[in-house]
DNA sequence: ATGAACTGTTTAGGCTAACTACATGGACGT
DNA sequence: ACGTCCATGTAGTTAGCCTAAACAGTTCAT
């Protein structure tokens, strides 16, 4: 029936060991497992149990961790009315991002932030880790999947879109295509590809792209970093798929994006965030801002 | 941000004054005033403000309340989910009903109730109380209304209909209607009226026949208690409108009915709960028992 | 007008309960 | 078999909430 107690088996349910959850909630662990205990005596079933020299939950214990995000939730939105009545949208938020969204849009966001609303951000590479899991860390994640494809999915996280961005054909200049407005799979076949690592979601778009061209690509490089890619077709040493707003960002004017038609290549840059912190009011003035941002940014695109 | 002063917050809401809330929860009111205090300290902003000698809340102290329903409300919710694991719908239930609906359903009720769920009754005289105020002291208020008249409305009460009674017009044996299978309003023009004393739900339906049938009644008498009512009708005092269901408890056989057509003449019984407490599950599951039992009353009338 | 009875508040002090520090006991990897 | 990494006991400390009693303002009656 405590609050402290339930957020507590709330953190187990989400980091998964009780040394995580006393270094996550400064405290020791010996205080974690004793509050787990007393928990589970007032519940009368066991909430935990021991799998090797770790701790995890029973079906109960998931269970009532789950209402216990909806107690945590209805209190974020008793601390959010009152900060809404002082009117102070003040206090640190933390962000996580992988680097294009980051760069394309975190400058103008804290540039429009008011003072006394700090945002402290960190970048991470999408590919080696897994991006809700940061939900745990960090009050906003912002991640990026294929439309319609969210993997992260049936996991309890209050997910908030914030562009849709296309992901155009990158080519040299001088290349055979650069007069074109667009082009098609078909157009493609026989290039060379600067493709990325597994995983990306690029990935997968490549792959419809060999199905709809009826051939197999040839992918000669397989880089993470998109800046090297760029370097690399710039070079001419082969053609790459790039994020139209933030393509461009090392050498401008040297790479020339085209359109792909006949398939939907885009790719969704979505908020994630744990749904009791989406409803304090320092971050969900910051969600605010990351929409405007992004209308912006986008809107910058499509005029000229 | 602490749920037990929140707590606090909401009991002054309900009840109005320090003193009050300190003996529903049993605590001194000095404790109470000081926890009220320090969460004021931490809202930043006055909560309260004294008027008289009372104390009264202010517009955000309101909001702030609100705010702190639902955070019982979902409290409410876990602790339930956990009682359903046990599959324990145990401890105690309090309920206050009016006298006729009390007759009609608790007998029933309690006897169905599996042991270990206790159900504390009592009864209060509707006319004299205000009986939302009940669900401040009461898990369950058992209240009449009529047919879409809910003075209940906008308190952020939990409203659970049990049941539609039709209010019959009671005549005495061998009164020159005995024999009609029902009666309109334009019928009733110079019978002498047995009432209930103002404020009571009867009274408005009594009005709707006068204008109905163009014509004043003459109301003889004014009484609350239904029994004494009903005895004054058997000795050929007058006629007045009873309830069909609960009628004729005292002197069986010697009270006749008449449905009432061309109006709409019925009571809705409801069931009030404050929203947290709805969720209980032992209220919750005496709330169920309360529904059924209404359903096979109400069948065994329409019955036979 | 003045005291009695009612409000809510202040202060001081005790007690419960949650924490830290340290020690213990399994489970895994080498 | 040893060290390491977990979670959990035990003892002592501390912080926070409560009671008790005195205090202060408001209302009402005499």
């Amino acid at each position: 029936m405590d609050v402290q107690r339930l957020e507590l088996l709330r953190e187990l349910a989400d980091r998964g060991s009780v040394t995580a959850v006393a270094l996550a909630t400064h405290r020791t662990p010996s205080a974690v497992s004793q509050q787990l205990k007393v928990l589970e005596r007032e519940a009368g079933l066991p909430l935990t149990q021991r799998q090797g020299r770790g701790l995890v939950l029973t079906d109960a214990g998931r269970a009532l961790a789950r209402s216990a995000t909806d107690v945590a939730v209805s209190l974020a939105k008793a601390t959010a009315l009152w900060d809404e009545f002082r009117n102070l949208a003040t206090g640190e938020v933390s962000l996580v991002t992988f680097p294009t969204a980051g760069q394309m849009l975190l400058p103008g966001v804290i540039k429009h932030l008011r003072p006394g609303l700090v945002l402290n951000c960190a970048d991470e590479d999408p590919e080696l880790s897994d991006f809700p899991a940061f939900t745990a860390e960090y009050d906003i994640v912002l991640a990026h999947s294929m439309s319609g494809q969210l993997s992260w999915a049936g996991r309890g996280l209050k997910v908030v879109p914030l562009m849709t961005e296309p992901l155009d054909v990158g080519l040299p200049v001088g290349h055979p295509l650069e007069d074109r407005a667009w082009v098609r799979p078909s157009d493609l076949i026989g290039e060379t590809w600067i493709g990325v690592t597994d995983g990306y979601p690029f990935e997968r778009i490549l792959h419809a792209i060999e199905q709809e061209a009826g051939a197999r690509l040839s992918m000669s490089q397989r880089f993470a970093d998109l800046a090297l890619i760029e370097s690399f077709v710039i070079a001419g040493l082969g053609i790459a798929l790039v994020p139209r707003y933030t393509s461009g960002g090392g050498q401008p004017g040297r790479l020339v994006l085209k359109p792909l038609r006949g398939i939907e290549s885009e790719r969704q840059i979505v908020a994630l965030m744990r749904p009791d912190r989406a409803e304090r009011l320092a971050v969900r003035t910051v969600i605010e801002a990351l929409q405007s941002e992004a209308a912006r940014v986008q809107q910058s695109h499509t005029a000229h």
